[in-house]
DNA sequence: AAAAACCCTGTAGCAGCTACAAGGTCAAAC
DNA sequence: GTTTGACCTTGTAGCTGCTACAGGGTTTTT
């Protein structure tokens, strides 16, 4: 199989497959004697693998760690689940974060009165307000 | 004002600034005989204003929409309520993302039981199921 | 007068790709 | 038999929003 193929199975970009052996995520294949990379059907799984986690929005240094955890048989799976929590404590703290602004953007949006002009625009002014470090609805004093 | 002192009154990097004004979000100020920048207090809003917008996860290219806007006072107020709610439903989106993400790795995590090794770790499992493509806790086919 | 703290420009790095340039290779059509 | 087109190769630059460093000059303090 060669590179075009591989990266149409796994559903990415010919540039990705190369990018991931460049970042130690794929192993070299073997060559063709024009130097095309020939792929098997374990390197399809590899891909795969690594696709799925960046699907869970894992860094790559994180996904190499956990193809370095898989080879070592002896390895605690402990580790394997402590990274993966880990990596969801991140999500959650993001979530939390987004939920937040959230709020503020609509308590924002709220601000405007259909058919102003700019000048007296209630967001503008709320922006402006707010850089002035006063007290405003989206960023309350509280 | 020279430029560690409006980054400081700011809160942000000296180096901060000087990209902000390469990226036009800053004018650029006047300079001192020996090529100081020299800030008026009108720098410090402007730059707290685009701080602000920062803090609510605006990209650049949208603040400096947002600063066009407000130079323009011809301008209807609906154009900056459009941009604030069309960027509101991004941060819902992404926020929307994060939160089935969550369930996949909570359940991927739940796959684990202690003491394991990796060659029986029920993460790594699912994650290789999964790359073939097959129903999983965590991506199910429903 | 020397040292510390500031300023300048230009450049490179981070993540995770994506895209382009400038070439080599291979299959099939004409 | 050659030409078209699709494929492959490497190397490099771009995206976002900074941050950091190198290699200088200036200003302030000691």
């Amino acid at each position: 199989m060669r590179i075009g193929e591989l990266a149409r199975q796994a559903g990415v970009d010919v540039q990705t497959v190369r990018y991931y052996e460049r970042e130690g995520l794929l192993d070299a294949p073997a060559r063709t004697a024009s130097g095309y990379r020939a792929y098997g059907p374990q390197h399809l799984e590899r891909l795969n693998f690594v696709r799925h986690c960046r699907s869970l929005d894992m860094p790559l240094a994180e996904i190499r760690r956990l193809l370095e955890l898989s080879r070592d048989t002896r390895v605690s799976c402990d580790q394997v689940n402590t990274l993966v929590r880990t990596h969801l404590e991140r999500v959650q703290a993001k979530r939390k974060a987004l939920q937040a602004l959230e709020g503020q953007l609509e308590a924002l949006s709220a601000q405007c009165e259909s058919g102003h002009r700019v000048a007296d625009c209630g967001i503008l002014e709320e922006l402006i307000h707010a850089a002035h470090g006063e007290a405003c609805a989206c960023h309350p004093a509280a």
